[in-house]
Order: C-alpha cells, then structure tokens, then sequence
DNA sequence: GATGAATGAGGGTTCATTCAT
DNA sequence: TATGAATGAACCCTCATTCAT
C-alpha cells in the first residue's frame, strides 16, 4: 500500500474538470449503493462515469482517495444540515432539539439509504488522517453543546463517548428502518425514544 | 459467484482432523479480529492456522464457507447463552429480564470484541440460505415474547422490526464501547436505557 | 463453471490492441500445437505472446473464449476456402467436386497439422452456442447439396450424419498423413477412395 | 513430471488385492466415461472405487499408470478378439475378413462407447514405452498380412502406414456412430465401404 | 489533459502425490 | 497393507495503477 495522500490531487475550478470529479463521484456513489463494496473498482467506476480510469487518476491519487471524497461529502453535507438545524432550534429544549436532529437526519439518510452504511465499512481501512475522518469531530463538536446543556461538568471523553454513541444509535436505527420493508412509520418516534432512553441510561438530564 | 455449497466439506472424526479444523477457524477468527476483512484470504489463513491450502479447502469448500462457520460459532454460542438466560429470568419483570440478556451481551462481545462486527459485514455477501443467517431468526424468536409480554397483539412484522432493532441497536453500542477507550462502566445502563426509551418510542409497553 | 460469456471482450480498432490480440491469439495456437492441451494454461499463452495475463483477460473473458476464438478462426477459413471451392466446381460431377475438397482441405490442414485435432478435443466442452461449433453446422450445410446431387430424397438427418462422417473421415485421414512420417504422397487418392467408398456402402449414389 | 515407470506396481495374485485393482480400473473408466478427463482425478476415482487414495497409488505409481492400464486392457480386448476373428476367417477372401473384423469392432466399441475415444485424448500426452502403446502394432501386425494378401510387395512403412489408417478410418465412423441419435443401422456397410474405397485409393487390391 | 492498453502482484481453488498412523 | 489427512506447486482470474500516445 503506497502512502499517497488521500486528498484529491487537484481541485479544479475549470468547468469541464468539475463536471468530470463530479460525474466520477456520483457514478463512484451509485455502484456502492447498487453492488456494494464488491464491484467498487477503479475500471468500473471510470466506465459508468463515462470517462478513462486514466481521468479519474488525474482527479484521485488512488481508490482510497475516492473513497475518501465520497465520505467527505456525505460527512460535509450532514454537518452542514446539522448546523442549520441547531441555529434554527437554539434555544429550544434539548428534546426538542434532538428531535429537529433526528427528523433532519431521517430526511438525509432517505436519500442514500445503502450510501452512508457502505461507505463506513471501506473507511475502516483508512487512515485518521483523512479529511473524512475528520468531519466526524466537527459533528460531534456541534452536537455536545446541545447534550450537555444541562449538565454541570461532565468531562471531555465522556460527552465524546456519548454524542458518538448517540450518532450511532440513531444511524443504526434509521438504516434498518430504510433497509426492510416499509417500516418507516414511527421511525422518528423511536430514534428519539432510544436516544432519550440512552441518555437518561448515561446519566444526563435532559 | 459458484453455487458451492457453504457447508462443510468433511466432518472428521479423528482427532488430528479435529485439531486442523479448529486450527483453521481460530486463525480465520484471529485475522478478521486483528486486520479486518483486508486480510483475510485463504493463504494467510492457513499460514496462521500452521497448516496448507489444500487442508483449508478440505475441511471447507470455500473462503464464503469459513466465513459461514465463523457466523455459525458466533450465533450459535449467542443463541445458547440467551436461552440460559431466559429460562433462568423466566416470570422476571421484562426490564429485568432485558436487563439479563444486556448483561450476557456484554460479556460475550467482550470476549472477542471486533469478530461479530467484521462478520456481519462479510455475511453481507452470502445467501440467506446459511446457517448462520438461520440463527438470527432464532434469537429474533427468543426475544419476541419478552418483548410481547404485556402486549396485546403486536403484529409480527413490527415485531420482528423491533426485536432486530433491539439486536442492533445493543451490538451498536456494545461494540463502540468495547471498541474504544476504556469506556465499559456503565455500559450496561447506557444499554438498557437506550433499549427502554426505544420500546416507549414504539409504543411497546414493558 | 462459469456461465461467462464466450465471445471476446473488446474487438479494439486501435493498432496496438490489435496486434495484442493477433499476438495472443498465435501464442496460443502455438502452445496447442507444440505442447497440447497440457501446456495450454493463459499464463504460458501471455508469455509466449510477449504479453502480461492482465492483458489477455482484457481480450478474452477466460481460457474458454480463447480456445472458441481458435476454433471459430480454424472453422471460417474452412467456410470460406469450401464456399470458394463449391462455387468453382458447380455443375461438375459429384466426384470431381469432392477431390477438389479434398485437395482443399489437405492444402489447409497442412498450414496447421495438429491445431484442428487439438482443438477437437478441447472444444468438446464448450457450449453449443459458441460461435465455433455454429460454422460445423454451415459446412455441413455446404456439403450436403454435393452428396445428394443425384439422391432421390435422403431425409435430412441421414444426409447429416453421411456428411458429417465424411467430414470426419477426411480429417481423419489426413491427420494421420500429416502427422507421421511423410507419408503424403496418394493422400489425396486415398481419401477421395474412402469417401467413394463410404458413399457407396451409406447407399447414395455419385 | 517425474519418469516412474507406467507399470503397475503389483501385479497381485491374492483375491482382496485383485479386486482392489479391479475396482479402481472400474471406477477410473465409469469416470472417463462419465465425465470425461475433466472429473478424472485420482480423489474421485479412489472414492468412486471405494477405496483410499493410498490404495490407489499402491497399486499404480501414479495418474498416468491407471490411464496406461485402462488402455492396456482396452486395446489387449480389441487384440484378443481380433485374433480370434483372423483365426476364424482364415482363407476367407480379404473382403470378407474385412466385414469380420468391422463387425467384432463395431460390437466391442457399443460396449464402452465413449470410453476407447477419451483414452486416445489422454494417451497422447503419455510416452511411447507404454505397455498400451505397444499394443496397437500387435493389432497393425495382425491386419497387414490380411491386407497385403494379394500384394506383390508392399513395403512395410507402406503397409504400416494403410493399416493404421484403416484403423483409425474404421474408429472414427463407429464412434460416430454410436455418438449421436440411433444411426447404427447400416454401420458395418458404411465402414466396409469406406475401408474398400480407401484400400482401393491406396492402391492396394482386395 | 485525456485515453485506454498494458502491467503484474495477489488471491481463490484444485489435485497429484506423500506419509504418519 | 490400508487409510485419509496433509502438502504445495500450479493454474485461473481480478483489479489498482502506470504510461505511451
């Protein structure tokens, strides 16, 4: 394995560039969600964006990179969300902001359904140092204000141990909820129960 | 995909037979444990495991088949804990009850942490037709009347959604907690929690 | 098995891939002959072609395609030389236009002696959709015609066994001539004789 | 390849040992027959045989030692019984041995149809000391002088050459034969024809 | 920049043969 | 002698990556 750099090897701003990362992107996107990580290859992925493997080396130093990139944006868009959503509910009690959180992130799972949980099996493999990786802390900043509000003092890894493990439950949850059949109705009830019911598990009052 | 059977090849009775079978599937578990699915090819197993190839491919038809007697240990040893479990909690208050099996899930994910989570994974990819996927089914089956206990008449698909989603989500933050730093105390409650407020959420009156 | 596809993979316009292809195609001819069907493994092929294995699977989707493409190339230029030679001799009596196939025919297996028989053994295999076994069919169909020249009416599947045993007689014959000793001289007349012979016990006149 | 010698091993005389032997030939030919060289391995053959594999390599020193025998006992059958048809048709004119001799042929293929064609593929790849091998110029000695009855002074390489033909012409039309959709009818006169046509192409009365 | 042919290490699987029991 | 577990060389095939055009 070659320690190449997992960020893009350009970010170009020419028109025809943008629309070629783009195209590699989305069609990278669509085979994890149709065949999973098994037809995830470079030839593939070139093939159903319509461009040469040699392109998409010109925009991604390697596989990993793509991968990267793809977690990026999935990580870049729920924390963008996320943000909006906690401005908007600022103030509002911790309930009711958890809900705000929970139904946004219902709506972005609902997208991609497969995307987000494929993508988290290939990025076991990656380094740390990703930018992928990294968005993660930034979701896990905003969301510990917000369980923490009422709390007098709990220390650092703690609140880092429990907004991650809130983001987890609420993933899994939501996944097998989009995964089966038609099973929906209610989702949003029980994401905020557990999340309620976990919280109250750790000790913090809400 | 070859339509191989996933069973085992031979079920040896000599003692020496034994020993490679056990040899190989304990290596099989070691390499998933400690590289993941990235290393995890018939060679390097069979290295680890001290013996040849083509002694692998005696005992077990394929590398799907390894993995499907590794799911098969793992389910069946879950399954047989968790009916002790509710045959010794039987009349028990369901919170108490759900309490126990918590409390036997931790123990067990403890013992070889990563290998259940890095299996499910792998099962992805295999037919339904495993044994192992068979044996989901039977904790689904073990849980469902816990749960119904003071129920009317939940209808057996939301049920099923339900009990899976307990599954779930207790393996989410099991693994998160034996995964990262030190970070069991409490689990147990944090388990328990999430599960009770998730039951509230979906209307299941414990 | 496999249930791929057995016709090439790309048919490539550029001059390279061209020659890549010609060059593999040979190798493997060239293996067929010298060593037979023992020596006959994709790696040896590559090698010989002065090409890597990555490329002939870029070609052939697996050994199988390679060994159809062999056969379909023996058998079209059969087709073509006995269409050639069918048009050349119409009107002639039945017995002058089978020593002009025969005379053909010897002509051809000599530029390959071993090649066809080998490749008979090898095609046995294979499906019957391959494009291959469908020129057997269309030589037939151009032989048919000749031998009933003076037939009241041969029902169809007599006049294609009769066909196909002199077909097979002929090949016969003439491999064994190529193969020993020089030993070609009276080829010819033997093998018009044979088939005289053989037309003359199966009951059709000429 | 290592040079072992093709003989068997033993050449047992005690009753278990015999029908050891037995069995594995047995097998060794169902399998040919069956299958075709693809399922033809010693593992199968043993297990078909009811015998271990250990077993197996007792009595031949490897693969090509069973295939040598199995021809062996093929072409030592055809031999046997050509000689009785010889004797037995002594002073008869040629043509009518000839008949004798197609006749015995056609009956002995019909036995094991598929078999006699398998073991010539496999024979090629094996060297020519073999007991087998040796077995087809007893054959070609017993046609010659049959053939060369009304010869003034053929010479051998010439003879050689002629019988060995009419061998292979005769094979190939009863394989034929027997391959494809009840077509035997008429058999012998189409063999006898072309074997006539061809002594007469080759210029040899009869 | 773009292309896609070429590369070859790597991984799954088979099977002839050996040898300890 | 018989057994069958074990061996490992050999083969088929994939796919991340490079590079000449």
């Amino acid at each position: 394995m070659t320690s190449a750099s997992l960020e893009a090897r350009k970010t170009p701003r020419q028109g025809r560039s943008q629309a070629t990362v783009e195209a590699i992107v989305e069609a990278a996107a669509r085979i994890l969600e149709t065949t999973g990580p098994a037809g995830f290859n470079t030839n593939a992925i070139a093939r159903l964006a319509g461009v040469s493997v040699g392109s998409l080396y010109q925009y991604f130093p390697g596989k990993q990179a793509l991968i990267a990139e793809l977690s990026r944006r999935n990580a870049e868009a729920a924390l963008s969300g996320l943000v909006d959503v906690a401005a908007h509910t600022a103030g509002q009690p911790t309930l009711a902001r958890l809900r705000a959180f929970v139904r946004f992130a219902i709506a972005q799972q609902a997208e991609r359904p497969r995307l987000s949980r494929v993508l988290d099996q290939l990025e076991e493999g990656l380094p740390l140092t990703s930018d992928a990786r990294a968005t993660a802390p930034a979701i896990l900043a905003l969301l510990k204000p917000v369980l923490a509000a009422g709390e007098a003092e709990p220390d650092a890894l703690t609140l880092d141990l429990i907004a991650g493990d809130c983001l987890a439950l609420a993933r899994t949850l939501i996944d097998r909820a989009l995964d089966g059949p038609a099973s929906c109705a209610g989702l949003e009830d029980r994401v905020v129960g557990a999340l309620a019911g976990y919280l109250d598990g750790a000790g913090v009052a809400i």
